[in-house]
DNA sequence: ATTTCCTCCCAAAGCGCTTTGGATATCCGT
DNA sequence: ACGGATATCCAAAGCGCTTTGGGAGGAAAT
């Protein structure tokens, strides 16, 4: 049934060698050659076999990811669907995944392994903290590495992929103030992880650019989970002076956040406004929440498509991609979102 | 550095071919022989390379799995645990993934070209419903298969992991029953997938054993989220006779019937008993509720792991794996079940 | 008219492994 | 002592692709 590069030659009447050149781009082959041989590849359904190509370029096509199993990491709803995305295009161009499960401690050993083990082509690395150390140690490793997201306090120069969560919170808090709240509140994701830090600090620049200040027991970090947006929520409607608006770093942690403020009898919109950033979860949309949330938005699967794009065009050498993307959330305005309550 | 099999040879004064036959465990060749290969191969880290490998074999040396991008599936905290296990045990073998997203309705298309690539050995099916089509047409398809659960109503032929469902739920209603409670409610998972069927079912055959039977408006279907756990139990507690002990499906579920407990006042243990299906998800350990769960227990990653090693293991016909397991799961009995309380 | 230079194509080597089809040597029974 | 097992090893082919090193033929340059 399926036709090898021999098979594919003999009948168009040419050698192996100019048959691989047409289809790979070469430029040493005839225009009109070319278009026979792509023809004839297309009628019989022609595809390579990547075992030999694997061999005979020495390239893995495939792709390293170390997957952290630290709590509260892999288990996490957003993994996944970054995962969808990543593969969703993988298998496009028939690109394997390594999947490396590792204990944070062992990622280093890990990425050495996996390096050196000529079953990947290029790494792909997430999560990122501050000063992270495994940037500079895949600079080391001599194999191209892609990141999702950024490090801070390391030098710029490592390709990545982030949204600008800075410039995200920043036009979320600014919202906010100009709707007259002053007493805003912020349900992070994780502390050390660089996303939150960004997210705070647009934040704290949009307050101080109005002469407000962030107070400081209206920050929560933790896991991004509904439990936790709704402990984080409770615990900011206790204080003396409640929160008006709360941003929340996550739909998950707003569904939660939600929760805490219909038990507490309030009406989000008008008591109290909240916002969320939206990764695009199919299983949670923002529209479809009770009040309909305000959202600065970024797709998280089109975040795991576009580095699989990224990394697999790079080892391909096919085409160029810049070195690091800085994507622009949308702030978009639904029901969540109100004036400030006249006190 | 690396050194490959023909230098292994030259440096043992041997043939490929020997070389070749002693690390592949093939009886014609001389113990002594064999036992001088071996220790070279360690010396010398030897690692075949796969991509040659592959070519020779025809082997994929990778497993395909069709990642379900239904919502509430793909981003659900199980799927990243037990993915965990298979990647995990994968590794070991350095086996590569294919990981397919795929909606439901394009799921026949994906196995099958999946099937026809040649990029691998064996195809993984999860998330299985009663009836389940799939399984016939994977039989079809002439490509080994495993599944994670069982379907319902079809025959039995076919390779499966699974745990005893029905047991499980059966041994915690039965707990529950022997406790003295009557009227128990089911925070259950999707009602299409079979595991929910079975749990249902063991939970029913307790309950008739000792003349008892199942009221519906206890009995609740969901995705397996906190939220939905905490919705459920809220349905449960405006019941004009509310239970006074609940099962649930899953950890996660127990963490929203929890904080509905609580906030109705209710304490878990003596005015309410709980047990819930626990997963072993590392960040939800049921100890550490505030009043630790009583709970059915298997491990997903385990799972993930067993079914990695079983398809590996199929693939390099090494050693012989019973076709069929149901796991039992251990009932684990700790605070949050106590006597049912008086009237 | 001869040389040089492209353009377009091909034969063959090679990637690192498995496997087929012997070869050689030893040992057996008769 | 001799044909036939048996045990142990090897040379070489082949998996399906890429890539090197030409080579033929025509256009351009001398």
């Amino acid at each position: 049934m399926a036709v090898n590069l021999k098979q594919l030659a003999e009948l168009l009447g040419l050698s192996q060698t100019t048959v691989s050149r047409a289809l790979n781009g070469y430029p040493e082959v005839n225009a009109e050659t070319r278009r026979r041989v792509l023809q004839a590849a297309r009628e019989t359904g022609y595809r390579p076999n990547r075992a030999a190509q694997r061999l005979a370029t020495g390239k893995a096509y495939s792709i390293g990811m170390v997957m952290p199993i630290a709590p509260g990491i892999d288990s996490d709803v957003h993994f996944g669907e970054f995962l969808a995305g990543l593969a969703e295009e993988a298998v496009k161009h028939d690109f394997h995944f390594v999947l490396n499960p590792s204990a944070p401690e062992d990622e280093e050993v890990t990425f050495r392994r996996l390096a050196a083990s000529g079953n990947v082509d290029a790494l792909f690395l997430a999560y990122m903290r501050a000063n992270d150390p495994r940037i500079a140690m895949l600079k080391s490793l001599s194999i191209p590495f892609l990141v999702h997201g950024r490090s801070i306090g390391e030098s710029r120069d490592y390709p990545f992929l982030d949204i600008d969560n800075t410039a995200a919170f920043y036009d979320a808090a600014r919202l906010l103030i100009q709707l007259g709240h002053q007493r805003i509140a912020l349900i992070n994701g994780p502390e050390y992880l660089t996303f939150s830090i960004r997210r705070q600090k647009g934040m704290l620049r949009a307050l101080s650019e109005h002469g407000l200040t962030l107070d400081e027991a209206l920050v929560q970090h933790s896991l991004m989970t509904d439990e936790h947006g709704y402990r984080s929520m409770q615990r900011f409607l206790q204080h003396s002076q409640p929160p008006t608006a709360v941003l929340c770093s996550s739909t998950v942690l707003a569904l939660g956040a939600v929760r805490a403020i219909n038990q507490a009898g309030l009406k989000i919109g008008e008591d109290i406004s909240l916002i969320a950033h939206d990764d695009v979860l199919p299983m949670l949309k923002p529209e479809n929440f009770s009040v309909p949330l305000t959202t600065t938005r970024s797709s998280l699967r089109a975040a795991g498509a576009r580095i699989a794009t990224r990394l697999i065009g790079g080892i391909l050498k096919r085409g160029e991609y810049p070195e690091q993307e800085l994507w622009r959330a949308e702030l978009i305005v639904r029901a969540s979102t109100g004036p400030a309550p006249q006190k």
